[in-house]
Order: C-alpha cells, then sequence, then structure tokens
RNA sequence: GCUCCUAUCGUCUAGAGGCCUAGGACGGAGCCCUCUCAAGGCUUAAACCCGGGUUCGAAUCCCGGUAGGAGCGCCA
C-alpha cells in the first residue's frame, strides 16, 4: 500500500433532533471532500447525553441521510457502545499525570464562574486541584465523586491551520482544564470526540464552525495522548433568510421536511453545495461532478442564508431535467400522502414530462396532477364561473359529441380534433381550450390541452365533459 | 465581559493589485412568444460596511473603527 494517509472524513451527529439543513450540508462537504480525494466517509453517532438522545432520532437522521444518499461507507459508530474504551484511556491519562481528579462541587464551580463574570473575566476553571510540583492540594471533601479533568499546558499557543478559515491562534493561557470524565465516571463530549477521531483514523474533520474554540482543547488531548491531529475544515453555519440562527420559526429546518415540501434529494443538494461554495458561474452540478469540483478551501469564511426562492428554482430544473422514470417513485410518494391511488390511470413518467415545465415541486406537481388519477373535487370557483357558462356548455357539449366518435384516442388526433373544431366554429382555441380544461381537471390550468385529453383517456374524459355540460345547465350557469 | 471568527447587488456568489464602466444566478421590473399555467427569449434596476495607510494603481494587501456571528457547562 501506498504511504500516503488515504483521507477519512466523518459527519457526528448527536441524535437529539432530526437531521437538521445546516447537518445535511456539513454531512455533504465531509462526503464530498472524502470522495474528491478517493477516501471514506464515515458516521458517528455521538450519544453519549442519554438524557437527551433518542432511538427516534437517530432513525430521524438516518432516514434524512438515506434520502440525501448520504450513508456512511461502514457501520456506523456509536458512542454509547464504546465506553470501555474512554474509560481505559481516562485511567491511562491518569497513570501518565496528564489528567487529574477535582474535587469541586458545581456549586463551588457555579460560584466561581459568578465572582469571574463579575470581575468582567471569562469564566474558567481556576485549577484548584490541578496537582503541580510543590503544590499542597486542598483536602479532599468527604462523599464528593470527583471529575477527571484534562491538564492543558499552562503556556504557548496552539495553531488551527483550518482549511476553510486560514491560520487561526489560540494561547494556551485562554484554556481552562476540561472536565473529560464526570462524576459518575461517564466520558464527556470534548473527549469522546478526540478518542473516537484518533481510533477511527480520522484525518479530516469537517464540522459546523460552532466548534472551532473546541479545537484547540482537542488538539491538546490528541497531543497528550501522543496522536498526530487531524486537518480541520470548520463550516459557517446557514441562517434563515432574516439573517438569525434558522429555526423552527423559519419554517423547514428538518431535512426530511424538504421531501414533504415537494423537493428532489439531488436538487436539495445541490443548492447546499452552492450555498457557500462555488465552482464560477456554475450553478447546477450533478453528484458526479459534486465530487470532481468540490475544493473545500473554496467554501466560504461567512454564514449564508438559506433562500427558499432559489432552493425551489434549483429544484423546478432538477424536475425539469431529470429521467422522469427516477423521479416517478417520488411523485408516487407525494400522490399516497394526500389519499390519490395513481394505479389507475396514466404512467406516472408520463404525467411528470407533461407537468414538469409548470411545476416548480413535487408538491405543485400533486396539486396540478391529482385529476389524472382522482374525480374531481368539484371545479375551481372562479375558473367554472368565468369559463363553464351557458355559452362554454354549448361548446363543451358538441365538441364531446365529436370526441365521443373519434377513432383514435392519440394526441394527435384530439389536437387535430380540437383545433378543426374550434376553427370550424370560428372560434379561438382560448375559447375551446379553457372551458375543456376547467371541465376535465376543474382548473384552467393543465398542459396543453392535447395532452392533457390523451394522458386523462376517453372515458374519463368524456364522463367529465358531460358532467361539465349539464353543469353549465345547472343553477350554477350564468345567463 | 473575555476569546475566536466574519464582512461584494435584497439573497447565493465571481473577483488572487491594473483584465472592474465590478461578472453570473435567484428574486424584482419591462417587452416578446402563447390554448391556460408555465417554460423560453430579450432588456433593465440593484453591491465592493466606514476611515486611514501601502502602492504609479486597492473590491483585492496592512491597521483601526463599526456591525454581525460563535464559544466561554459534570450539553453536544
Amino acid at each position: 500500500m501506498s504511504a500516503v494517509a488515504s483521507v477519512v472524513t466523518r459527519f457526528a451527529p448527536s441524535p437529539t433532533g432530526f437531521l437538521h439543513i445546516g447537518g445535511a450540508r456539513t454531512a455533504l462537504f465531509s462526503y464530498l471532500y472524502a470522495r474528491r480525494h478517493g477516501g471514506r466517509y464515515l458516521l458517528r453517532i455521538e450519544d453519549t447525553d442519554r438524557e437527551r438522545s433518542t432511538d427516534e432520532a437517530v432513525r430521524a437522521i438516518f432516514d434524512g441521510l438515506d434520502w440525501l444518499g448520504l450513508v456512511s461507507d461502514v457501520e456506523p459508530v456509536f458512542q454509547t457502545q464504546r465506553f470501555d474504551r474512554y474509560r481505559e484511556v481516562i485511567e491511562g491519562m491518569l497513570e501518565a499525570g496528564t489528567a487529574y481528579h477535582c474535587y469541586c462541587t458545581k456549586e463551588e464551580l457555579d460560584q466561581m464562574r459568578a465572582a469571574q463574570m463579575a470581575r468582567k473575566e471569562k469564566p474558567r476553571y481556576d485549577g484548584r486541584w490541578r496537582p503541580e510540583p510543590g503544590k499542597v492540594l486542598p483536602e479532599r471533601p468527604e462523599g464528593v465523586q470527583p471529575v477527571v479533568r484534562f491538564k492543558n499546558p499552562l503556556s504557548g499557543e496552539v495553531l488551527v491551520d483550518d482549511m476553510i478559515k486560514g491560520p487561526i491562534s489560540f494561547q494556551n493561557e485562554e484554556l481552562d482544564d476540561l472536565i473529560i470524565a464526570r462524576g459518575d465516571g461517564t466520558p464527556t463530549y470534548n473527549f469522546c470526540v478526540v478518542v473516537d477521531d484518533m481510533d477511527m483514523d480520522i484525518t479530516h474533520v469537517v464540522r459546523g464552525d460552532d466548534h472551532v474554540n473546541n479545537t484547540p482543547r482537542q488538539i491538546n488531548i490528541l497531543k497528550a495522548l501522543g496522536a498526530e491531529p487531524p486537518a480541520y475544515a470548520h463550516v459557517p453555519m446557514i441562517l434563515g433568510a432574516d439573517g438569525v440562527k434558522l429555526s423552527k420559526r423559519h419554517g423547514a429546518v428538518g431535512v426530511i421536511e424538504y421531501r414533504a415540501l415537494g423537493f428532489l434529494p439531488e436538487a436539495l443538494l445541490n443548492y447546499l453545495v452552492r450555498l457557500g461554495w462555488s465552482h464560477g458561474d456554475q450553478e447546477l452540478f450533478s453528484r458526479q461532478e459534486m465530487v470532481e469540483l468540490f475544493d473545500i478551501s473554496r467554501v466560504q469564511k461567512a454564514p449564508a442564508r438559506f433562500d427558499m426562492e432559489k432552493a425551489v428554482w434549483v429544484n423546478h430544473q432538477y424536475l425539469k431535467s431529470a429521467d422522469p422514470v427516477h423521479v416517478a417513485p417520488e411523485f408516487d410518494w407525494h400522490l399516497r400522502r394526500v389519499g390519490v391511488d395513481p394505479a389507475h390511470g396514466p404512467a406516472l413518467a408520463a404525467v411528470i414530462e407533461a407537468q414538469r415545465e409548470r411545476c416548480k415541486t413535487l408538491v405543485e406537481m400533486t396539486e396540478k396532477s391529482k385529476f389524472f388519477y382522482a374525480e374531481l373535487e368539484g371545479y375551481n370557483e372562479k375558473d367554472a364561473a368565468k369559463h363553464l357558462t351557458a355559452e362554454g356548455g354549448a361548446v363543451l357539449d358538441a365538441l364531446r359529441e365529436r370526441l365521443e366518435v373519434l377513432p383514435q384516442w392519440t394526441a394527435p388526433a384530439l389536437h387535430e380534433a380540437v383545433n378543426g373544431f374550434a376553427e370550424g366554429r370560428g372560434l379561438g382555441l382560448g375559447k375551446v381550450a379553457q372551458p375543456i380544461r376547467v371541465a376535465v381537471a376543474g382548473m384552467a390550468i393543465s398542459p396543453p390541452i392535447d395532452q392533457t385529453l390523451f394522458l386523462l383517456g376517453r372515458e374519463r374524459t368524456l364522463a367529465r365533459l358531460a358532467a361539465a355540460v349539464s353543469y353549465c345547465r345547472g343553477p350554477g350557469a350564468q345567463p
């Protein structure tokens, strides 16, 4: 094998909720970086907080990742299954003197913090239990389960050469001795991350930039463990349209919600990859192109706002160019979601092809295509008032007779019939097509009329025309 | 408060000292096309946070301000 260490990245969510849109982008960047360099992309579930972690959240995260196609190259790692390993490392550090017991109570620490804040200092542990040569430690209090703290270097600096942000330096004096094991012996986040990244041979850590301040601490622990720190890439977060941190009140923040909103997974990925990253003027990238062109050093340093309008535009581009057969299962999912069974009616791919230029999302497509598969729930009021008039009824009646005897139910034949009919009556096509639309689709919006009727089929078309004719004659008719 | 980070049209971005009269995309406005809705075509408005340097020359480099963000837990 080559002596050059191959790239290994990881995405490490904590299962306290669904997969966030920002998390999805981090996962995508992590995945792309690995693929771009022929490396591996791994998944790690950071569930050490048993209070807040749930199986449901784990499932939600897997669902989101599955939908986006960002699945781990190997079996995901769960931190809760590695407690023995963490304990072992902590024991080792205690023995080596790179960690020590601290008997401060939570109350004591709270007081310490409060006093420091009052003095306008950065709150931090004062090192009262930190062993030093010649130093006399306080007397061990009764009944206090000690925590384990990492013995952070007191001086010098830690330089993080971030792949996105560039060099960032931290003074060790600013860092305090963080807790790596709680009173009950369970390890804490910053410690688990370090041990896992080390054990998993992670070469490149791609994560949200809310972690930059954790990085020097992690590097120090890694060094204390004799491990080579990985390279870091801190990706800025995604903001809501108002420039404020994305939250529920901005609408959809969970990846899976975008499925319900009618997005195609590859479209969402495309939008996400362009959010904070670019390759010249190119807007659309296939998965293959993303992998080939993605350059993490070109990721923007500043946070970006999520723009639903543009995301929808990207989705529309995908809807328009994707293979309809590939889109069909998602479309099926949406139709069933609103209680429409697409089994009886035109092929989904054919409807997708007919509708896609007028539908930016699958939700929109579903709304505008239900009439192909389900009975009309009534006419759109405005459209009916405008087109299903007495006059419109007469047109529909005559047309229905003509279509009834049409020998071949094909789009060209229908085109011929409808156009010929309009011409014969000296009417503009609009005068004929619009009433037909409302009659068969329930609204004045549909694909070109010949395609619409062809897809709908002879039986349904004739029945709906007949129903519309009687509607026009009924009490709802206009004079 | 302290530490760290950031700053180009409304939004996403191009821009590596002269190619910038600052380009593209979304969104906006207008026109064309049209059986509806769209799609498409064309046109158009719209930005270098501020102030100092460095330089013949700065959106680009440096410093300072301002504004925004993140972190400062026995949370992750």
